[in-house]
DNA sequence: CTGAAAGCGCTAACAG
DNA sequence: CTGTTAGCGCTTTCAG
């Protein structure tokens, strides 16, 4: 049988109230009762129920988080942002998977609901007018990560400005003599950063009066093997397109490219430069060590739930935060950019 | 103002109590009456407070994972298996990230226990004697993954034989000719599986009668940063020690490890062999493709999840079930290793 | 400073 | 097949 607070109470002879009252606002309850208590609850192995408790106020202090997939690289950077700031704020946080199944995020917004967690964060999948309904009823504050909304509710969102991001990363191809960059991006239903990644290397394309076309860009998922299968396509054509360099929307997928080109008996960065997204821990380690344009994920993460937290306090404060917040990435030089002479 | 069970009542014209059913064993209802029901759940949006169920049945579905450490780049397999397992038998998990700090596992406990997780799965970490007196009164079944008990306490165990999975990949390295070969092992308070690992190196140096001794192993983390590190000490000894190849307990320190060997002007596999250990995904992409032993994380996942299930629902079988389950190892060959003629 | 009592939302007998 | 009732363990007025 499980320890309750009334057999602390029965121990040390005081009421089910004192006991809860020493749990939550120990101030408020006389040295000597408290430490009766204290030590009651010590004999006993007392652990008071949260969902007890969570009943009885209304409110579990705990943050859901949807998360598109867990075996992508840079979840684990992403999600120790979250945590961290989480457990600073003293929440706690519950993570459903959708496993980038879009019908599954309909039961992960009600399988959260179901737990009462106070906010939700939600990751990486696009925020579309679908939404619109269930947002409109949702009670509690959401708040983006690594995605933004085009629902008619906007909603506060923390990421980098993906346009400037791979904008950047071409100007600094460009800066080092690469005229010919092809481009590895990334097509995925109910998602919008490929899309804004794509733009920016258009941007770039048309700013520095670059070659493009369509031939120029392939599409995978982000992960590494479809950047192999990406390059490889690409490689194809290699001889009309002439590549010097690319680059590509995930450092997964740059790695399957530098993969793919080493299969071919090329060599990054001598005979092609290759420029990565997101700066994973892995990319300072591998040969050649790659060049990427960092996210700063766990400041993301950090972030987002702060603003989560904030809302949970004051929800009057909803409507007043609602724009796309732009975290600064960064271009981090390694090896796998070489300078045309 | 929640919907609750009453309000759809209400809507229905029904009690709270067929509202509960038709939630629970449906077919108590009849069959008009439970559209009805149905119906106002939907014209309501009612969700089911998943914690006011829990607090009634004594039951939440749940499993608590206690996990030491989220940036280790295994830990997305090991997490993948156990939640679609955990999925699949209709539980929720709830994680406890402990970062390695060893006090902090006694609030993973108590915070769990408060969170009345209906079972507790521990990975990676030891369980000593120290646990004995949680585990004495803990109450719901513990299972271990990646790790083991050596409390008086067993505790049901799913994780490879560590020290055959690594004189195997010594006994592959002599095959290959190699007799000179170091180890970067891993010191970790509260882990069990390093010097495990380095008994297995040990056997395997014994068995095969090669050279060895202190000054052919290095110590880590299991990170890469570290592998770095391990391996450069090495090499600070290389022209005594001679190694042609190193053999590494992770594979982020192998990854590390090639990565000193290349910034000192060493090719691997010509000049030196690298073994790595885990088989992470990342490691079939870098140059060279690791040669290494693999762990089948998502099923050591998937079976702690289900004996942990078998437990909750029939906890009589605790004692009948608590030695250490061996899932096999393999050994994926690739190109980080050379053959010595 | 402390206790009694009501209630959070749901389920589980027990009647009917 | 359905309703009534009594909790699950905790918090929170309201008295004292």
């Amino acid at each position: 049988m499980r320890v309750t607070i009334r057999d602390v109470a029965r121990q040390a002879g005081v009421s089910p109230a004192t006991v809860s009252r020493v749990l939550n606002r120990p101030e408020l309850v006389d040295e000597q009762t408290r430490e009766r208590v204290r030590q009651a609850m010590a004999e006993l192995d007392f652990h008071p129920s949260a969902i007890a408790r969570g009943l009885s106020v209304r409110r579990t202090d705990t943050i859901g988080l949807i998360v598109p997939g867990i075996t992508d690289l840079f979840f684990n950077e992403l999600y120790a942002g979250i945590e961290q700031a989480a457990a600073r704020h003293g929440r706690k946080v519950l993570m459903y998977n959708t496993e980038n199944n879009a019908h599954r995020v309909l039961d992960a917004f009600s399988f959260l609901k179901q737990h009462e967690v106070d906010g939700i964060l939600y990751t990486s999948a696009l925020v579309d007018e679908d939404f619109d309904p269930l947002l409109s009823r949702i009670g509690i504050p959401v708040v983006l990560a690594l995605t933004e909304s085009t629902a008619k509710t906007p909603l506060p969102a923390f990421k980098v400005d993906e346009r400037r991001a791979v904008f950047d990363a071409i100007a600094y191809l460009v800066a080092r003599g690469h005229r010919r960059i092809g481009f590895l991006g990334a097509r995925l239903p109910n998602e919008i950063t490929g899309q804004q990644r794509y733009e920016g290397y258009l941007q770039a394309v048309r700013y520095f009066g670059l070659e493009t076309g369509d031939t120029f860009v392939e599409y995978g998922n982000y992960r590494m093997e479809s950047g192999y299968q990406a390059m490889r396509r690409l490689l194809e054509r290699q001889s009309e397109l002439r590549l010097t360099a690319v680059a590509a929307v995930s450092d997964e997928m740059a790695m399957g490219a530098i993969r793919c080109l080493a299969d071919h008996g090329l060599r990054v960065p001598d005979d092609i430069s290759v420029m990565g997204f997101d700066d994973l821990r892995v990319t300072a380690m591998i040969t050649p060590r790659l060049t990427t344009v960092a996210q700063p994920f766990r400041e993301i993460g950090a972030r987002a739930v702060e603003r989560l937290v904030e809302l949970m306090e004051q929800p009057e404060m909803a409507s007043a935060q609602q724009g796309v917040y732009y975290l600064p990435h960064q271009i981090v030089e390694r090896e796998s950019v070489r300078a045309l002479l």
